[in-house]
DNA sequence: TTTAGGG
DNA sequence: CCCTAAA
């Protein structure tokens, strides 16, 4: 399947990088402002290379996502570099893409997973895929006809994934989620646990991609950890992970390389055509016929890309909002993680008069969405109402938007989602009673009585599958206390996060990690509770609570905590 | 303000 | 999640 995804990298984690000390003071430091977020335009083949998008595909995207019968080029050497947050001009405008184009290029004659397996274990010696190394042969002695995970296999092998029930159990997953298997309402639950809301999309193929691009894509979490391979949730070696401390990040894009299609399948040469389906012909049924066919409410996960139409207002609200929210973001210690979140970079915001044909004048600022300057008129970050809560459909309808990747628009709007949430009901809130149609409904938000008299309002914001892997290499990066630091870093576009909750969540993690994984029959017995979380996570959260208690947060000349994870893998040196 | 813990 | 003590 030929998407384009946007891939962004930034510069983060120089300081580690450069190896300079890096006090606690440093996170926040100014000169982080500077920090660029780099998009890049690459398109995931079927066989799951990388490749850069062209000039062309740049100029196609939006038609791509438009125009049913849009087919992407397949050359392709030219990388571009759609939008570049803050400043230009950046040292290291790496590239992910390049690499991991490099690495994974070289499989391209056969559409074979098993070629890109082994590649990737090539890359990824011993320790990085030891939890997979026995799923891989599988794979690979199977000539690429995977096979079929189920409870057979489960009990045998902790390679299998089991994917059953209609309450998607991670917990059965012995450390991969194979995506594969699910029927299209376990798919659903999975979406929702991973982006903590519905979708009414009942393509299969396009939820896999989603749920796999959304754990692995580095746009939403850095992918050092995690890896979907096969349509498995996989974890990286500690190996992986220390490249953030060498500087190397060359190979973490390989990770990027969500290999959704070349599966896996039960055939990875029926999937593949498959995907080319989706790919050219019915194309995400963005218009096809049967885009939701008397279906209920606007899909907007299927609209991502409609044409181009003139930013509705309270799309700009909405915008402004992010803007004004990402200024007062207090210096912004770091755009990491911000990814697209960061729509309107602030350098942009540039007000403009212009005179509209019916004499109205309007202020106009420059946006600079995916690279293209565009003009939005200029609003007060003071939202009237409630948006509707199909405002997210508006916003990819805004053609700048389609400049990315249905992937980054998914995120996007998963990110806007958590935008618009606290601050937001806050101020609903305060503007008590008035609009009953703004239904709180989509807030989880209830007030609950507490015991000193009033009440109060209980966020009950389940934690996705992104945010909890966010925090767990949050917690890599920064160390497990360092909340507000990791708050900054990993959940600066998640308002409703609080350091407080960052930490809450970890501790329950921990809880969760070391309790041993219950016999499934147990859990089995349809726990509508919260999801369980993913054992390759677990594993992580394991291991980063161990180096953290060993190496307790040490502040002063050592580098705190960063790195710390290498202590465990003598394999470090090995790439 | 941020952390750490208890509720 | 919330609240609070302590730093």
């Amino acid at each position: 399947m030929e998407t384009v995804v946007g891939v962004e990298w930034n510069d983060e984690g120089k300081d580690e990088e450069n190896g300079v000390e890096k006090s606690s003071s440093a996170l926040s430091s100014p000169k982080q402002i500077a920090d660029p977020v780099i998009y890049k335009l690459v398109r995931v083949e079927g066989d799951g290379r990388l490749v850069p998008a062209t000039d062309d595909e740049l100029m196609e995207v939006g038609d791509f996502l438009e125009d049913d019968k849009s087919e992407m080029h397949d050359v392709a050497d030219t990388v571009q570099t759609l939008g570049c947050m803050c400043n230009e001009g950046l040292s290291s405008e790496k590239t992910l893409i390049e690499s991991s184009e490099g690495l994974l290029k070289s499989k391209n004659s056969k559409v074979d997973a098993c070629k890109l397996n082994a590649r990737l274990e090539e890359c990824f010696p011993s320790s990085t895929l030891s939890l997979k190394d026995n799923h891989i042969n599988q794979f690979g002695d199977t000539g690429g006809v995977p096979k079929p995970p189920d409870k057979m296999m489960e009990s045998g092998s902790s390679a299998a994934a089991v994917c059953a029930g209609l309450n998607f159990d991670f917990s059965k997953l012995k450390g991969e989620i194979c995506l594969d298997k699910l029927s299209i309402r376990e798919l659903h639950e999975v979406f929702k646990a991973t982006f903590g809301r519905e979708t009414t999309v009942k393509d299969k193929l396009w939820l896999k991609r989603r749920i796999s691009m959304g754990l692995t894509n580095s746009c939403d979490i850095s992918t050092t950890m995690f890896m979907i391979k096969d349509n498995n949730l996989v974890k990286k070696g500690d190996d992986e992970g220390s490249k953030d401390v060498d500087g190397s990040f060359t190979h973490d894009p390989s990770v990027g390389t969500i290999d959704v299609n070349c599966k896996g399948s039960p055939s990875s040469i029926g999937s593949q055509s498959e995907d080319h389906q989706i790919g050219s012909g019915k194309k995400l049924r963005n218009h096809g016929v049967d885009l939701d066919s008397g279906s209920e409410q606007l899909h907007t996960e299927q609209r991502t890309a409609k044409r181009m139409r003139k930013p509705t207002k309270r799309y700009i609200e909405e915008l402004s909002e992010v803007d004004s929210r990402d200024y007062s973001q207090r210096l912004m210690s770091s755009p990491k993680n911000a990814g697209l979140g960061q729509i309107a970079p602030r350098s942009f915001a540039r007000p403009v008069r212009n005179v509209l044909s019916d004499g109205r004048t309007v202020v106009t600022r420059l946006d600079s969405l995916g690279g293209l300057g565009v003009h939005v008129p200029y609003v007060s970050r003071v939202r009237r109402s409630r948006p509707r809560k199909n405002v997210m459909a508006l916003m990819h309808s805004f053609p700048a938007r389609c400049q990315m990747s249905q992937f980054f628009a998914e995120l996007e709007k998963d990110r806007q989602h958590s935008v618009m949430s606290r601050s937001e009901l806050e101020e609903n809130l305060r503007r008590t009673q008035a609009d009953s149609s703004g239904d709180n409904s989509d807030d989880n938000v209830v007030t609950v009585p507490t015991a000193k008299g009033g009440m109060r309002r209980k966020h009950h914001r389940a934690w996705t599958l992104v945010e909890v892997m966010k925090l767990v290499e949050g917690v890599s990066k920064c160390g497990a206390g360092r909340w507000s630091d990791i708050k900054r870093l990993a959940f600066a576009s998640y308002s409703y996060r609080t350091s407080v909750d960052l930490k809450d969540k970890w501790r329950n993690l921990l809880k969760a990690s070391f309790a041993q994984a219950p016999p499934d029959d147990v859990m089995n017995s349809r726990k509508p509770t919260s999801m369980p979380i993913p054992e390759p996570i677990l594993e992580r959260v394991r291991e980063l609570a161990e180096t953290n208690a060993r190496v307790p947060p040490n502040l002063g000349t050592s580098k705190p905590t960063v790195g710390s994870r290498n202590s465990q893998d003598t394999m470090s040196g090995y790439l």
